[in-house]
DNA sequence: AAATGATACATCGAAGTCCAATGTATCATA
DNA sequence: TATGATACATTGGACTTCGATGTATCATTT
């Protein structure tokens, strides 16, 4: 069975999360939360995909961490994005928008395209 | 290691497999090359991912096949849409447009949302 | 002072998906 | 008869996501 949270993110959440750091840098409860806020709570990112994705994203050096106390005055990790991980960003921006012009454009065809030659 | 041919697709092979199939029936192949076709190669669809997700739709149901003999003059499984293949397909389109919606929303926000209490 | 709820980190196992590589066979054409 | 395109299929590996679960801290309420 499938469709829980509606399965989405969709190899996504690198993405996502690099564009919220874009915006300065932020712990994880927090990159959550802003994502579910901003869509409306379209996208739900669980601590169980979210926290794998931080690590993975460090591991690549798109993002360092560093342990600071947050506004809640609690110890959390936070995340800022590296210069590759803006460049990356910005890879991940296009080649997602490449794809949804893909995507769109099969959905958009009525019927199936002439086998030329 | 990742990225050999873009890695996309992301779930979303179903849906395509699903509209091509709502031109009239087909068989693997022709599914694969009118995808690239109309989407001027940005999608690639191998016969590792094609293959298993034709079987994955039939098992579901939301396709039916058929051996018959093709346009070359080969044998080949023909599969054409169901009923409920047709119901799927309106409902996975609804859902990839709510998809890309909200992953626009956060890529458009140009700063943080404000937490508010 | 104690209980509660929100914040914040993390891991695990199960399930599912995609991909490259590889193999077989047929038919048309050269 | 060799080649290339068509057409089916499987396998193994790698990766991602998800729900569930666990720990701990701090602020607020009782």
């Amino acid at each position: 069975m499938r469709t829980p949270s509606l399965d989405l993110l969709k190899g996504t959440l690198d993405l996502l999360i690099l564009k919220t750091l874009s915006w300065g840098p932020a712990h994880g409860y927090a990159i959550a939360r802003w994502i579910e806020q901003l869509t409306g709570d379209a996208l739900h990112v669980g601590e169980g995909s979210l926290y794998p994705a931080l690590h993975r994203v460090e591991e690549r050096e798109w993002v360092a961490s560093e342990w600071k106390v947050s506004e809640q005055n609690r110890r959390a990790k936070f995340y800022r994005l590296t210069a590759a991980g803006r460049q990356q960003l910005k890879a991940e921006t296009a080649q997602w928008g490449h794809f949804v012009d893909a995507v769109a454009k099969v959905l958009a065809a009525s019927r199936r395209p002439v086998s030329e030659a």
